[in-house]
DNA sequence: ACAAAACTTGAGGGCACCCTCGACTTAGCC
DNA sequence: GGCTAAGTCGAGGGTGCCCTCAAGTTTTGT
């Protein structure tokens, strides 16, 4: 998937390099409306180069964002491998909105519709078909309340996104109360 | 409280009311946010006059949400009045939000940091004060977790607001599986 | 019926963000 | 060294929202 199209010119290459970082600090600080213009300034490029190498927002977030996105995989790796299927869904939300605590972009990614790039898309698919099988082994182990499906984790991921932005500190114990609901009776 | 300092000219008693009309409107349809100049054009006043009537939002909204909030007092009462503990608090919280999902305007104002409006911000507290009684009877009622607290309560708040505005077909059940995690062990 | 007071109007200035484009600069090749 | 394609720059035009104020209109009291 590296397009190696044109090679770059070598100060095109730097400024594209100075525009990814800024924007990677900036999307995970402050999530993915900063303003076009303090991404260049922070990449001290000006406005035109930041459009000139990405032309839209989208593209930005289509460069930066699958790298990200491949800590979730990492973490359904790790609840897929767990041998208690109860443990392996709840350590698994635990894992997912911590990531989601650490990087304000990625909260907006997972909690709004979601940039149409292809990468990011794929990314929230696979992510979604292993919390079909974290759920779906949980509720014939008997632990998951059995009428829970991947539309209630959606819900959940929006309120955790919400919660996660006002009140940092409180999200683990929202997510402990919220799990307590979920055991099957 | 009905501060009659100056009577108002007649057709500016008009233009007031039409004003508080489509402000209330418009808030519950579209949230706290909408465009000055929308609430001045479906008042059929010009902008002016509606900066002249309320020159800042803050003061439209101190002038329509007293009374949305009144119905947050009738269902305290309700619910204080109710014998079971545990069920005057999930009646209590299925009331709250049903009435946040009707108007997107107390949606905003219960989610995010609340106007100055003295009127609404003792609303508010009065709603807490409500909610800590029905916590603390539930509590000592041995049916809902013991730590639970108001502040909890408030950031149940927050991601019902959000569920509410992503999903408003889910929040019922949102709730209800939270809810679950509420009782006492 | 008239004048003064109260009210209304909407053009327009400010701001923050979006994005474009023509003039300049520079890397890279001969 | 000089040429050219590639890249950079930033002023400026567009949009949507905020809010003000001087000029015009309406109400009301006499």
């Amino acid at each position: 998937m590296v397009t190696a199209s044109k090679p770059l010119r070598a100060d095109a290459a730097r400024n594209r390099e100075k525009l990814l970082a800024a924007a990677t600090q900036l999307f995970s600080e402050r999530g993915l409306d900063v303003p076009m213009e303090h991404i260049a300034r922070r990449a001290e490029v000006s406005i035109g180069t930041l459009y000139k190498h990405f032309p839209t927002r989208e593209d930005l977030v289509a460069a930066i964002f699958p790298e990200r996105l491949a800590a979730l995989d990492v973490i359904s790796e790790k609840a897929l491998a767990d041998q208690d299927p109860w443990h392996a869904f709840v350590v698994y939300l635990e894992d997912v909105y911590a990531l989601q605590a650490e990087d304000r972009g990625l909260n907006d990614i997972l909690a709004r519709d979601l940039p149409n790039a292809p990468e990011v898309v794929s990314a929230c698919h696979r992510g979604a078909g292993h919390s079909e099988i974290l759920i779906m082994r949980a509720i014939e182990s008997g632990t998951l309340r059995a009428d829970y499906t991947i539309t209630d984790m959606a819900t959940l991921t929006r309120a955790m996104a919400q919660v996660i932005r006002d009140s940092p500190g409180e999200w683990r114990r929202f997510l402990s109360i919220y799990v307590e609901g979920l055991r099957a009776p």
